[in-house]
DNA sequence: CTCAGCTCCTGCGGGC
DNA sequence: TGCCCGCAGGAGCTGA
C-alpha cells in the first residue's frame, strides 16, 4: 500500500528511536508473510543494535551490530506502529488494564527502553528478511531494482532510454520496478497528470521532452508527499504511534468523476483500468 | 525479451 | 439491517 513518501516517512518515524537501541525481545506470531520469515529468524536478532537505517525502493532496512541487516517491505496493508514504554508500576493501584496489540500483528519488537515497536499487516503481502549488510545490493530482493527517483540516476535522458522501444503503457512502465523503484499506483497517476503525459502512451512514443517533463513531474510529485509526510510525522507520532499513513489530496487518484482541478480546464476525471489496476487521468490535460 | 493477466490475503464500503 | 460484490496504495509469476 504505501509507496516510496509513506516508506519514508516510516523511516523518518523510527529511525530516532531505534538507532543506537538493541532489540531486547523478539516475537513472531506469524511467520507466512508474503515469504516466510527467514529461519532463525528470532535469535538472530535478540540482543543487536541497530546502528543504522535507511530505505531503498519501498524497503525499509535497519542495519545491525554484527554485519546483518533487517529488511522490511510493508505490502500494501502493512504498518509500523511505536508504543511507549508503560510508566513505571510502583505505586500502581487498581486492577491493570490490558490493551491489545493492533489485529493482525505479526511481529513485535521490544527495544531496550521500553518502547515497543510492532509490525501489523492485515493482507500480509509484506514481508521480512535479513541479509549481509557490506552485501545488499546483490541480494534478491534488491538486484533489479531500477534507480531511486530522487537520486543521480534518474533523469528525462535515463527514461527517454529506458523507454526506448517499449509498447507498453507508460503508466504500467512507471510501476515497474527494474525502471524506476518506489512509484505506485497513486503517483502513477499524479506524476503523468502533471507532466501532461496520458496514462495509456505507449511508452517508446514518448519525446525526450516528454521523458523530461515527467521525470521532473515524479521527483515533484513524490517530493511534496514526503514534506506533507514530514508535516504529519510531528503532529501524530506520539498521539497514535501508527506511521505512515497521511492524508493528503490528490488531483487525479481516485476522483472519478470529479472536475478536473488545472484552472479553466473544465473537464472530468476520468477512471481506466490498465493492467487491472484503476488509473485517473483528465483527457483534456493529457494527451 | 516483452507484455497482459492472474495471484497471494483480508477488510471495507457501496448497492441492493 | 444484512449480505454480497467489487475493489484496495505491491509485486512476482505464468504463458502467449
Amino acid at each position: 500500500m504505501p509507496e516510496l513518501p509513506e516508506v519514508e516517512t516510516v523511516l523518518r518515524g523510527i529511525a530516532p528511536r531505534m538507532i543506537g537501541r538493541r532489540l531486547a525481545e523478539v516475537e513472531a506470531r506469524r511467520p507466512d508473510l508474503r515469504r516466510p520469515l527467514p529461519a532463525g529468524f528470532v535469535q538472530r536478532l535478540t540482543g543487536r543494535a541497530v546502528i543504522a537505517a535507511d530505505r531503498r525502493a519501498k524497503y525499509l532496512r535497519l542495519h545491525l551490530e554484527g554485519g546483518e541487516t533487517l529488511i522490511v517491505h510493508l505490502g500494501m496493508s502493512g504498518r509500523l506502529v511505536i508504543e511507549d514504554a508503560p510508566p513505571p508500576v510502583a505505586f500502581h493501584h487498581g486492577p491493570s488494564i490490558a490493551v491489545a496489540d493492533a489485529p493482525h500483528t505479526h511481529v513485535v519488537f521490544r527495544l531496550d527502553d521500553g518502547t515497543r515497536i510492532l509490525f501489523a499487516d492485515p493482507r500480509r503481502f509484506g514481508l521480512m528478511d535479513i541479509a549481509a549488510t557490506d552485501d545488499l545490493d546483490a541480494h534478491d530482493l534488491f538486484a533489479h531494482l531500477g534507480p531511486e527517483p530522487l537520486g543521480n540516476g534518474f533523469s528525462g535522458p535515463y527514461l527517454a532510454r529506458a523507454f526506448e522501444g517499449r509498447r507498453a503503457p507508460v503508466k504500467a512502465l512507471l510501476l515497474d520496478q527494474r525502471v524506476v523503484v518506489g512509484v505506485g499506483n497513486i503517483y502513477a497517476s499524479e506524476s503523468l497528470f502533471e507532466a501532461g503525459i496520458h496514462p495509456a502512451r505507449a511508452a517508446g512514443t514518448l519525446s525526450g521532452e516528454d521523458c523530461d517533463r515527467l521525470a521532473a513531474a515524479v521527483r515533484a510529485t513524490l517530493d511534496r508527499a514526503i514534506t506533507a509526510g514530514g508535516s504529519t510525522l510531528r503532529d501524530f507520532v506520539g498521539a497514535s504511534g501508527e506511521l505512515g499513513y497521511f492524508q493528503h489530496s490528490f488531483r487525479v487518484y481516485d476522483r472519478a468523476d470529479a472536475p478536473c482541478s488545472r484552472e479553466g480546464c473544465g473537464g472530468t476525471i476520468e477512471r481506466v483500468v490498465q493492467s487491472n489496476r484503476a488509473t485517473y487521468f483528465c483527457s483534456r490535460c493529457q494527451a
